[in-house]
DNA sequence: ATCAGTTCACAGCGTTCA
DNA sequence: TGAACGCTGTGAACTGAT
């Protein structure tokens, strides 16, 4: 590409640019469709608002439009609004890209998005003070007694490790049926594996106190229950 | 539909006038015509609203005016009633274009058009606009996990075609009958073909399965079921 | 900062009706 | 006939995601 000249003050790669609204802005932003004022690269092409809103509202209706004349009109900023059908050839010509464009689906994707964002935001607008703090107080007990890294649960590991011949049986993998999955075929339980069971009644009896207290550990956060 | 634009030497103030409130509203807008006061361009040329009722309606009835005197009187707001010959001759002069004026082919589509459009907004007027969004977020949501050319069963095809010995009896091909052609001869049938019909179960598993999962990715789609 | 989409006031076409 | 109005394309100014 051409050279920056001498009196290009952020060159590429420049560091803080702190923003030169006075700088004379060279008039090298032009729209290559209609030679109008440019305001960046629109659909792969630097143009103008105009231009940018006609190919896009073009492509989106898939419209067909027909020049009156001789499929040649001349595209000026004056004269672009006379002939939509040699303003959509040309923005095609300088290589405007139709694919650039979001899709009818991806468009209602994004909106339905921002629609689920704003009655989020307008939701708890309809909540009294009241309601704000007591959620806030459920979050915060929740967050103190809830070991989420289940570390405390160490405390509690069977002394000898017990494989349940479960669903990771060595079975064929089969051909994605995941319902059948469900229940584990009984030919691989043998007597041998069940006695050990019972002995860890003892356990389960621990490792289900332990998870009583942390609830009550976390109703006694909530000042309602006193 | 094509919007006339200023005069090509783009004047100040063409497009949008960057809002000049204090600008004294000088009466700049005068009928190129009459000398009334314009109300903007029309076909082409700075004109009030009675010359561009009176251009377009002369134009579109295709009528040939008669001047009885020397084709040459005075245009005014007073006397422009007096001789359509001469007016229409000098919306010519000062630049009128015939051909910024729809044809009626154009007109009657863009009636019809129009027509279906109130009807098909008069039916669904007893919903709210949040039901409207609901509305275009299902049909999004269903055209995007549709498979409407069920391209993806393609994937499901049973190895082996089996033919179901239906009702459609060892007959020779009847006249007129296409649905017969869907089974091909039953000479080709024999017993040994029917246990496979059991052995299609795990097939129809899988088929089912598929179903489900689409059905789920639809839900998926759906913002509410979050 | 850039570049997608979105908003909205306006320009200019046709339409209506006194 | 023409003032008032309805409708649609346009584009400057916005929001928002990256």
């Amino acid at each position: 590409m051409s050279v920056s000249s001498p009196s290009e003050p952020d060159s590429p790669g420049a560091q803080h640019s702190p923003h030169v609204p006075d700088v004379p802005e060279e008039e090298l932003k032009v729209c290559a469709v209609c030679g109008d004022r440019a305001t960046g690269y629109h659909f792969h092409v630097m143009s103008c608002e105009g231009c940018k809103g006609f190919f896009r509202r073009s492509i989106l209706k898939g419209v067909h439009f027909t020049c009156p004349l001789a499929r040649s009109c001349p595209i000026t900023k004056a004269k672009r609004r006379q002939c939509q059908a040699c303003r959509l050839q040309k923005c095609l010509d300088v290589g405007m890209r139709k694919d650039m464009i979001m899709s009818e689906e991806a468009l209602s994707q994004r909106r339905a998005l921002r629609l689920q964002r704003r009655l989020a935001q307008a939701r708890p607008a309809g909540l009294t003070a009241e309601q704000q703090e007591l959620i806030s107080i459920l979050i915060a007990a929740h967050k103190r007694t809830f070991d989420s890294s289940f570390s405390q649960f160490q405390h509690y590991q069977p002394a000898v490790r017990l494989c349940i011949p479960g669903p990771c049986s060595p079975s064929p993998p089969g051909p994605g049926v995941p319902l059948a999955s469900l229940s584990p075929p009984l030919e691989y339980l043998d007597e041998d594996v069940l006695p050990d069971v019972f002995s860890m009644l003892p356990h389960f009896a621990d490792l289900s106190t332990f998870m009583i207290q942390q609830v009550i550990k976390f109703a006694k956060e909530i000042p309602a229950f006193r």
